[in-house]
DNA sequence: CGGTGTGATGTTAGCGCAAACATATTGCTT
DNA sequence: AAGCAATATGTTTGCGCTAACATCACACCG
């Protein structure tokens, strides 16, 4: 047994389980143990390993590991976008929880577009992972294919509206946008108006609106203006679809934003303009982001369970690897946003 | 050859070349050339193929290709945070240059610990990836060595002001605090507080701050008064240490805040307070973050050019991914902010 | 009409590791 | 002192795929 302790030279060839073998003076298989923690191994031994692996700079190969054992520690995490706040929270949901097993969460970007989502889906599932966390209930075809054919976890977040493939945890945004419009209305707000994402994509979006106007369809009441955007800083659309808003049509008293960014961008217009809030003009939310408490006032919003979401779809992720087998199948989670009215939504 | 169009049953084993191979009639590797579009296969054998992968829902095993071919079409990019919009735009910018590769980026965060860092490291180099991009200069010994004997191209991004390990991709964060200092001794304010997280884990946040109070310095001016947060909404956290900082010292004639998110939270209280900016009081923050377009008023900030490091790292990783060998080596691109003074920093 | 290229396909071997089984080595019992 | 657990280590095999080479069928040449 020979075992410098000088950093290694450039390593022509990257170092495999013999290697380290050599250079402790036993077999692949019993460093083999040694570094997985498997199996009884003398300290002697071991300790001999460890400072060999060590001092050789050795790092598993996880793609031979996963080939021989059959077992891939890894969960693909696919989701529309990073940078809307919402995903990020949703990761560390994620993370908090995997953190405490041997699996590791993936990410996949779709931009919510369906075929990027197809195409992520398929790469990360030729990783074989131990289960698959994917936003959203509205799949291609070709997509909900793959996951039924994938035999493994399958847990779509964020939404319960719809028919589920295995396992579901979120809201119900109808249910939310309906809850909303109560609200609203109770507070004796009539002439409402709605801003929004361009909705074709955004599913979860597009109920809220839907469970919105029911509510109001009920009482007699109508939409009063409604205005979709794309793109560009949300806060600065916030503040310009507002201000083409109420120029529109002075007579709102009400404006329901589809997020809390383009929200905090109306209400920072309405504060310069001096217009009352919550007197004269009621504002409202979605998603309950931090950002909102630095604002000068409070948005009215609705939580959307994020990091909690994060947390129980990655234990049911964790729970079913443990348990092996596929056991269980079709958990359904549904969490109860709650409304925090905040400043902006009750009429003084 | 047998090949049924109805949706595969629940698959119990998972499917494999052989399975394809065997329900087109050719051999396995003539699947595995199709699949892969490598090698003259003829149209007839091709389509024959292809429908048979289709139609059992084939997914490739990358594991086994990986592990066959020695080749990982993975590139590791290592960043400290996803929630603070800075990051998510670098991912943009490697994805859209990656898009165009058959390389693809898996990200891993390190919530600014080194120790996660290191973790997050190891896990990632057992994937053996075919580049790393790691943001920062400032590693653990153990990290360095581990990136250094991976023998792998390594992009450390976002910062030039150090040591690298291979190449570099960044903007100088001395220079940046040098360039903003001098500005706004331009404009001629000198009463000057900063504003920061605290710094012993955010190298560059520390570095722009070292910058910074050196051209003071130079110019016989000190910083009146500082102050540093941890965690919570830094819209809220501006706000607050602004509003405690200006009690102490009502004659601070500027504000340096270490990102723009704490930025804009000052603005807010300023405008709220009515302030006179930037006659009364200048003030500016870092980053350049779309966010800041929707303010009542633009903040001074200065551009990270984050996407365009996310674009360079990932151009340098593909190039050498493709002229194989690990030729070239030690590329170091300096990219230069631009002060985007905004609203906020010129004395009237 | 045998030689020789050119596509199209098959065969063999092995990537690096871990599961399963086989074999030492030790201490302890009776 | 033989017998038998335990514990500690080694050997064999194969995971699913691809590189490299081997083979085959055919067309085209002089």
């Amino acid at each position: 047994m020979r075992v410098t302790d000088q950093a290694p030279s450039p390593p022509r060839r990257p170092l495999t389980l013999r290697d380290v073998s050599e250079a402790s003076g036993v077999s692949e298989m019993t460093v083999s143990r040694v570094l997985r923690n498997r199996g009884d191994v003398s300290e002697a031994t071991r300790e001999k390993v460890l400072h060999a692996a060590k001092s050789l700079g050795y790092v598993p190969n996880k793609i031979a590991g996963a080939l021989a054992s059959q077992r891939v520690n890894l969960v693909a995490v696919i989701i529309p976008s990073l940078s809307n706040m919402v995903f990020p929270e949703v990761m560390t949901g994620i993370s908090e929880v995997l953190d405490e097993t041997p699996l590791q969460p993936v990410v996949g970007v779709t931009n919510y577009r369906p075929e990027r989502e197809e195409k992520v889906l398929y790469e990360m599932l030729s990783w074989r992972p131990s289960g698959v966390i994917i936003a959203g209930l509205e799949h291609s075809e070709a997509s909900k294919a793959m996951l039924k054919a994938a035999g493994i976890p399958v847990v779509e977040i964020m939404d319960t509206d719809g028919q589920a493939i295995d396992a579901t945890v979120g809201i119900s945004h109808r249910r939310a946008g309906r809850k909303m419009a109560k609200a609203i209305l109770k507070a004796g707000y009539r002439n409402i108006g709605f801003l929004g994402t361009k909705m074709p994509l955004d599913h979860r979006a597009r109920k809220r609106f839907e469970g919105f106007t029911e509510v109001l369809a009920k009482e007699g009441v109508e939409i009063m203006d409604q205005e979709f955007y794309e793109g560009g800083s949300a806060l600065a659309k916030g503040r310009e679809m507002t201000a083409a808003m109420l120029t529109r049509n002075p007579e709102l008293d009400f404006l329901y934003y589809s997020n809390d960014m383009i929200g905090a961008g109306g209400l920072l217009y309405c504060l310069e303009k001096g217009i009352d809030v919550p007197g004269q003009l009621g504002l409202a939310g979605f998603n309950g982001v931090e950002l909102l408490d630095g604002l000068p006032r409070k948005l009215a919003t609705m939580d959307a369970c994020r990091s909690e979401i994060g947390r129980a779809a990655a234990r049911i992720i964790a729970t079913r690897a443990e348990t092996e087998e596929s056991s269980g199948g079709g958990e359904r989670i549904e969490l109860s946003p709650k409304i925090e009215p905040g400043d902006t939504l009750k009429r003084r």
